[in-house]
DNA sequence: GTGGTCTAGACCACC
DNA sequence: GTGGTCTAGACCACG
């Protein structure tokens, strides 16, 4: 199944996390319009998480339009989800990089302080993730 | 005096808000070691917010040993401040770089996405310093 | 419940008496990594003390990280609480030793004299003890 | 000059400190009854302090019938002030060894913990007294 | 239900 | 004047 953990230090609302989550996933395509979401309380278990929390995050997405639910079957990704997802993902990341920014700026930090600690961040993910790509051909 | 305002639209508790400004001063230069920071009830007025509020600001940096009480006069820099503090700043600003990057790979984005995000929004604050600064000079 | 009621006559802030009783619970075994530890409105309640009081309590086992906040649910004993509580009793028990000691000498009172007292306040707290465990037996 | 600084350290008031470091004095005969004690300015210069700290020492040492003012030539020794120091300072240490024993067996440490700490503490004060000793013979 | 934030205001000790 | 403690009560986010 997709969607696997929810990464352990994140202090941000678990409900938000999930529906991040499920917008990513539909982004990068692991999700296609059509498909069912897992059901609420399978998903909760995976994530030992209360069903409540899951149901929630689900809410808020179809609120957003990206779920509907289909009659006594569950809910599956909405017809232009994908492109919405493309672009609160963008926006998301954007808005991330804008707060590390100005953060940084408004504390007077070297310009090349800045940029070197993105550079390095950047290589760090991209091991990790070649690190992840190995392991899943292995 | 220093440390004028706080964003409004930041979501964060405002005492986070209040002692990060704190740390930044440190880190660049504006409080060294040995300074008075600002009276409790003075800052509190300055930043319309309740005296409480600004004393658990400064009781959280005397946690972090960043401050220290002289008795009866005020609170004061500690000594070694400035490198914790630009520390500090450091690893906040990588700990926001890396999460705008890992969400980005972990949602698939394209890496040269990532990059002219990092480099929009890198030039748009650049943009807003320089603006101000010209805006101060007319 | 555990953590009955605060010594009436200690002139420590309410926050740290609390603080070290969780402390001493946990360094006794009578509460154990895991467990939850009793709402801030309850303990307030049978402490008959502003709820704000023990959050503070609470909130500085937090940052000794002694506690951990288990989202929505409350806050539990940390995993590795027990040793530290027992290492913190320890050198809270030394320090006070450690002053009523220097003290004495410092102001050349007789050793022999340092000694009785030491010795007279053990029996006198053994005594009392062995009168409340009477006093439950009866 | 006696009284000669304050435990860095300590957190009690300095008032306080001053007092007891004057009855210290009296107690273990470095200040004889007749003796006049510093006057204000220049135990206040010594002990990098506020002139009104030691003052208000004075103040409650003269309330407590321990010094008597000489008029036009400052602060002496009260007559009886041997006897009573003495007790004074027997009645501190007395009530700083029981709150540590207190604390100790309220947190059900281990008696024989105790009693370890108090002969590591005990030894401890002692080599420290012998070494300053050994640097006064030099 | 849980903890967390913030406000308002009183009171204290210290210098 | 300074910071620190405590109370009271409102409001919010989370599960």
């Amino acid at each position: 199944m997709i969607l696997l953990d929810l990464n352990a230090g994140d202090e941000r609302p678990i409900y938000g996390q999930i529906a991040d989550r499920v917008k990513f996933a539909v982004a990068g395509g692991a999700l296609r319009p059509g498909d069912m979401v897992p059901p609420v309380r399978d998903l909760a278990k995976q994530l030992v998480v209360n069903p409540n929390t899951v149901a929630r995050a689900y809410r808020d997405l179809q609120t957003e339009g990206l779920l509907e639910s289909v009659r006594g079957m569950g809910l599956q990704v909405a017809e232009g989800a994908v492109d919405r997802c493309r672009r609160a993902r963008r926006e998301m990341v954007r808005l991330r990089l804008r707060r590390a920014i100005d953060e940084a700026r408004q504390s007077q930090m070297e310009p090349a302080e800045v940029e070197a600690l993105f550079r390095e961040e950047w290589a760090r993910a991209a091991g990790q993730s070649n690190g992840d790509a190995g392991a899943r051909h292995g």
